[in-house]
DNA sequence: GTTAATAATGACAACGTTGTCTCGAATAGG
DNA sequence: CCTATTCGAGACAACGTTGTCATTATTAAC
């Protein structure tokens, strides 16, 4: 059942080195022992042994450091790394972590010494933390990293990077093309640089539309149902009430409408709402939220090419046409349906 | 900064094997010897291996294998199973699949002999069907399962259980306690046997409490928000609407309630709903959705617990006094307030 | 005080793979 | 036909651990 590779060579009637260098896709193996040789495996089922080639120092798994509350983000970029990986018979090493811990930076090189993988995938905030960043160039640990903002070419390191600025401006213009000019802008964590890139498209497109920009709209917080209803309750109290809220996730903006509508305001004809992210969820709100969505499995397999590649350099061509930049779509819902639209 | 077993050695002043015995916890090392390793095991903050390990024929490493669209489910079972991997020092692999495919057994088992895992975690629906079961057995590969139901001492291999059936029977007679008598039972994908168990202490509880079974408000379906609404809709469109309703899952429940709501049924006041598994958004519905909350993290850490002890014997002792069985707990909240009950 | 038993440790092979080096065979150049 | 070059493929070591067995240090028994 369990084969070697010393199996397949003598089935084939070869080495087990020449084995090893049909595996490894090198260029000097005749075609005629090239074709016994992938004959024998198929037969065989032949698979190599990971730990094996780990312990040779030829990485065949790649890991995954998140620390990110959000279950169904992970979750996409999660099944998108694993698609890549499937493809290139890479493992996947789940590791989630404390960002604010002093000791991070040791925890990820261990992580490499420690279980032996090619490098690893860093998902926002850690991506956007510089000295975790700097750490890693310094030890030479291989990495990619998922990032909010757009292409730029001064960055060392491998990055895939998700257009939040043009995200936010998209859906504010929506929003002004609803007829809005009063639009509440409910922030994330800090800790996120996304939010700050939203926060930049959403006062651009203010901008872009001669709309002045109101320091009272714009309400920091945190990325959560609750942080998103504190903040609907702090302006309805305060009878400052806008048109339209933007909040910086679903969540916040879930969290925003569940307090408005339970407290006489109505959902969209007095109060627009919009999010960001798509989570499963905004298709269940009542109303549904109009929200941003982005391919977080499309931008997950990018990354786990990118880093793939870098990692076995020569073995696969990587896709270069393929962009490195993502954009969010606009996802138009109930919940800023127009004011003057007939129900 | 990266350290093997030989510079603990050298630095401690014995052999490697020695070094090797320390960590592997055996008994035949002098105190003195034990204590020197320690301290130069700290100082260079060493950590064995795992390729080689595995390599020798050592896993440290276990799987989780799923194959569930809930990804809450999914994080939650994944971040208990980690927990326990940090404390075991194991590493973990993810492994999603397709239980239908009909390779799945022969991919199981290439996964044990191509990364070298010491074993697998199966999660539903995967744990409850006998052909895997049967070949795991078979290959003599090392796993838990995560089933739904009771103990029951004629299985052959680990199990952690939760108990569906007397959650099932628990919710319902907490609808019963409200005053209802034609409850609704909204069922799940009939792969799950879990969908099963929750229906028998569904009627389980209406016998208990000499109601009649209506076998036309047992209706089955998926585990889906849409399902959830399709099926409130055949109700109310046929006027066979119950005083309750049971979702065998928060999905089914929200989408249930969902439909309702925007048809000009009142929840809970002319129909109570309560779902299963306290997805987070249940909290987050309107109203909020009463529901039944099963520990994942606990389950998860108990079945990794057993599975790790199973893979290294002796090596660490296990809690004999945790109990594989789980239960879950009832969580009340608004969605089936009494209709007599002050607003 | 000698011998037998036991406790503690070390030497070495082995796991399955890839990198380096070497060697033979085929090819090309004169 | 001989030599220089290139191509293909094998022998062997190495990666960092653990298992097996041999060896030494310690204790117990008489």
């Amino acid at each position: 059942m369990k084969s070697t590779i010393k199996d397949v060579a003598r089935l084939a009637g070869v080495s087990f080195k020449t084995v090893s260098r049909v595996i490894n896709n090198e260029q000097t193996v005749k075609e005629e022992s090239r074709s016994k040789v992938w004959k024998a495996i198929k037969q065989l089922d032949y698979q190599p042994n990971l730990s094996a080639r780990h312990l040779r120092g030829a990485p065949s798994s790649i890991a995954l450091i998140y620390d990110n509350p959000n279950s169904n983000y992970i979750i996409e970029m999660q099944q998108g790394i694993l698609d890549q990986c499937r493809e290139k018979r890479f493992e996947l090493v789940i590791h989630p972590c404390d960002s604010s811990s002093p000791d991070i930076v040791k925890e990820l090189t261990q992580i490499v010494f420690h279980s032996g993988v090619g490098g690893l995938v860093l998902t926002p905030p850690l991506s956007e933390m510089p000295h975790v960043v700097a750490k890693l160039e310094e030890e030479n640990i291989k990495h990619v990293r998922i990032v909010s903002g757009s292409s730029s070419p001064d960055d060392s390191s491998l990055c895939v990077y998700v257009d939040d600025r043009a995200a936010a401006h998209r859906i504010t213009q929506h929003l002004v093309e609803q007829g809005h000019r009063k639009i509440a802008f409910f922030g994330g964590d800090s800790a996120h640089a996304s939010s700050e890139k939203r926060l930049t498209g959403y006062k651009e497109a203010l901008q872009a539309n001669d709309l002045e920009i109101d320091e009272d709209l714009i309400l920091p917080g945190h990325y959560s149902f609750e942080s998103g209803a504190e903040r609907a309750r702090h302006l309805i109290d305060n009878g400052k009430l806008p048109t339209a809220i933007f909040g910086c996730n679903d969540d916040i903006a879930a969290g925003a409408m569940f307090y408005a509508q339970n407290n006489g305001v109505n959902v969209p004809e007095q109060l627009a709402i919009a999010g960001f992210e798509d989570n499963p969820f905004s298709r269940h709100t009542w109303p549904r939220l109009t929200t941003s969505r982005q391919n977080n499995n499309a931008i997950a397999q990018r990354a786990a090419e990118l880093l793939i590649a870098e990692i076995c350099p020569g073995r696969y061509d990587i896709n270069v046409m393929a962009d490195n930049g993502f954009e969010p779509q606009l996802v138009v819902r109930d919940s800023t349906a127009q004011q003057a639209s007939p129900k």
